[in-house]
RNA sequence: CGGGACGUAGCUCAGCCUGGUAGAGCACUUGGUUUGGGACCAAGACGUCGCAGGUUCAAAUCCUGUCGUCCCGACCA
């Protein structure tokens, strides 16, 4: 290609619509433009690299017995009905209306509809193992799309499904997917590692996210430095907090304290009380939604002072995702008093507020000595026993892990980073061929049920967080496997016929017939200017020609970030191919 | 959905407080000089100042509403 008639509008100065680094090379380098918030269009540079992407996935997925399909993006309501998403996706999802006003969803993943062609098509044990995967658009109505491709919505999405005749042959399928993986994710020259991942409410037994280490990821990942744990932050458990419970044991019955206007734990930590964090317990009320048919009721979490609740371990115990904060005036009507002088200690409550479900985090289990609210505007009670003074519906983990805490298979201590997630596996088990009867016969002639397993990657923010993992000062630095040129061949000087230009474009027909995607700037620019380009747009390797070099017989081979180095023009070829075999090895 | 900021040329932004003929740099067009890391000179083209009301002799500027964008939070199979 030559750079004259490809469309790579390159900018020196970053719109101001984009906040992290990515997101600004992404448009300086000419590789996307923005239609509107969440929406994109990919130019021809970031299109070459997205099918780099995908050829990689499809190589690694097929490798592992997927066949690629593709689905409708554009899906009856109905299935979703039939799934229940159509209530517990319904924030994520698109929905429209045909001129007989009957209602579509714009696919956000496609459970339901390979688990309908599943239900249809599979009727033996022998059809199986099965894995279907697509690459295509999905739409999601994020609340707040942000950080370019990142969180978008509308975005490229690898979607696999397995079907499996048990439980047994389901794991291998996704240790066969979770294998692919890796090896996808190395391909793309990404730092990646899995984390246990939570599987919320679906509660299947295995579930993993692939995770890019960036600080402008969303993810927080705990992980111990001996490699055996790492987890995302909602799933992730440990030995518990450094500082044990207080046990101190007074005897004594709780006893009201005057606190005016003490309405947070901070303030309960100060002078004059000075109750440290884990002498605390802390009182949280929740309305929760436990299904569809079910109403609204409330929920009291307990925990300990100095602990953050974790929603999504909260989602896992109460078994639903719909539950919200409780409001000043819900939980006064119920406990007579405001949020800060909140507690759940049995004598404090009244008669209808002792039927209330209460949650409490395993760091309290056998906790005494401790401060709660009285619930009673004003006052705290101490000298409270978890065991003897409050009435536990159920104790769970619900806490979210701190770094320095120890992990719980080496005792080390665990790190906390931030990541980006570019894949999810997902052990389903049985949840969606139930609801669309996905059956078929075993050997012994019986009716079972298949057992699901569902892969994604999001290929789009995958190719934002190449970007975000490999750049410097002067621009985004592709690994070769999904560069859209391995070559930029930057002639100093283009007047046609020149030794320069005669030398440029032989060596682009050359390397060409190599085998090799070149892209020559053919344009009557500075050099600086092209320099400038070629390092923004980030192509693995510069072929640089010049009147001064080429007088000695030479031209300028640079890999993108490294050291420049003159070439015989004669090897200049060979060498070409020489670099681009030793990055292939090394990515 | 709550809190905050911002909408002026393709891009980055000034002008707004204190109302009075629409600005700069980059990019673009033409000519010339340049030519090894985002050149220089000259000339030029590019705007319903997000949109709609209102106040005023007069609104980019003041007021109200609205739409959009970005940030923080909430939310997020």
């Amino acid at each position: 290609m030559r750079w004259s008639r490809s469309f790579i509008p390159t900018l020196k100065e970053s719109p101001a619509e984009a906040e992290i680094l990515s997101h600004k090379l992404l448009l300086r380098a000419g590789v996307v433009r923005r239609l509107t918030g969440g929406l994109y269009t990919f130019l021809p540079l970031g299109l070459r690299v997205l099918r780099k992407i995908e050829g990689i996935i499809r190589e690694e997925i097929s490798s592992v017995g997927g066949l690629e399909v593709l689905m409708p993006a554009l899906q009856p309501s109905e299935i979703w009905h039939q799934s229940g998403r159509y209530e517990t996706a319904s924030g994520v999802l698109y929905k429209a209306r045909d001129r007989s006003n009957k209602e579509w969803v714009l696919s956000p993943t496609a459970e339901e509809v390979i688990t309908t062609l599943a239900a249809g098509e599979i009727s033996s044990y022998r059809q199986m193992p099965l894995n279907f995967f697509q690459v295509s658009v999905k739409f999601r109505d994020e609340i707040r799309p942000r950080f370019g491709l990142m969180r978008a919505k509308e975005f490229i999405m690898k979607d696999a499904y397995s079907f499996d005749c048990s439980d047994e042959a389901a794991t291998i399928s996704y240790r066969k997917m979770f294998a692919a993986y890796q090896r996808i994710f190395n391909r793309c020259g990404l730092i990646n590692f899995p984390v246990e991942a939570d599987t919320g409410v679906i509660g299947g037994s295995h579930s993993h996210e692939f995770m890019v280490p960036a600080e402008t990821g969303e993810n927080d990942v705990v992980y111990c430095d001996s490699g055996q744990y790492a987890a995302n932050i909602e799933k992730a458990t440990s030995a518990g907090p450094l500082e044990p419970a207080s046990k101190s044991e007074t005897g004594d019955a709780p006893e009201k304290f005057y606190t005016p206007g003490v309405t947070s734990i901070e303030g309960l930590r100060a002078a004059p009380f000075n109750v440290s964090g884990s002498q605390q317990i802390k009182t949280l009320i929740f309305m929760v939604k436990p299904s569809v048919a079910d109403a609204t009721k409330a929920v009291v979490v307990l925990l300990r002072g100095d602990d953050q609740l974790n929603e999504a371990k909260f989602a896992g115990l109460v078994g639903s995702t719909v539950f919200r904060p409780a409001t000043g005036d819900e939980i006064f009507s119920m406990l007579n008093a405001h949020p800060g002088s909140l507690g759940a200690v049995t004598s404090t409550l009244s008669t209808s507020s002792l039927t209330l479900t209460v949650l409490a985090d395993e760091a309290l289990r056998g906790a005494r000595g401790m401060t709660t609210g009285a619930n009673e505007d004003g006052f705290h009670l101490r000298h409270v026993n978890m065991d003897r003074d409050v009435l536990v519906t159920c104790w769970g983990d619900l806490r979210t892990v701190k770094a320095g805490e120890l992990c719980v298979s080496t005792g080390k201590p665990l790190k906390i980073q931030r990541a980006i997630e570019v894949g999810h596996v997902f052990k389903l088990g049985t949840k969606y061929s139930e609801k669309f009867n996905a059956r078929f016969l075993d050997a012994e002639g019986k009716s079972q049920l298949c057992v699901m397993g569902c892969y994604g990657i999001g290929v789009t923010r995958t190719l934002q967080a190449i970007i975000e993992q490999s750049n410097d000062k002067d621009g985004i630095i592709w690994p070769l496997a999904v560069a859209p040129y391995a070559v930029c061949i930057t002639p100093l000087s283009v007047v046609p016929g020149s030794a320069v230009m005669q030398t440029a474009e032989r060596l682009y027909t050359e390397l060409t017939a190599a085998g090799v995607e070149v892209m020559l700037d053919d344009r009557d620019d500075r050099p600086g200017v092209k320099f400038k380009d070629a390092d923004l747009v980030g192509f693995p390797i510069r072929l640089g020609i010049g009147e001064k070099s080429l007088a000695k017989g030479e031209v300028e081979l640079k890999p993108r970030g490294g050291v420049l180095q003159a070439v015989k023009v004669e090897d200049a070829v060979k060498q070409v191919l020489a670099v681009i075999a030793a990055k292939t090895l090394s990515e």
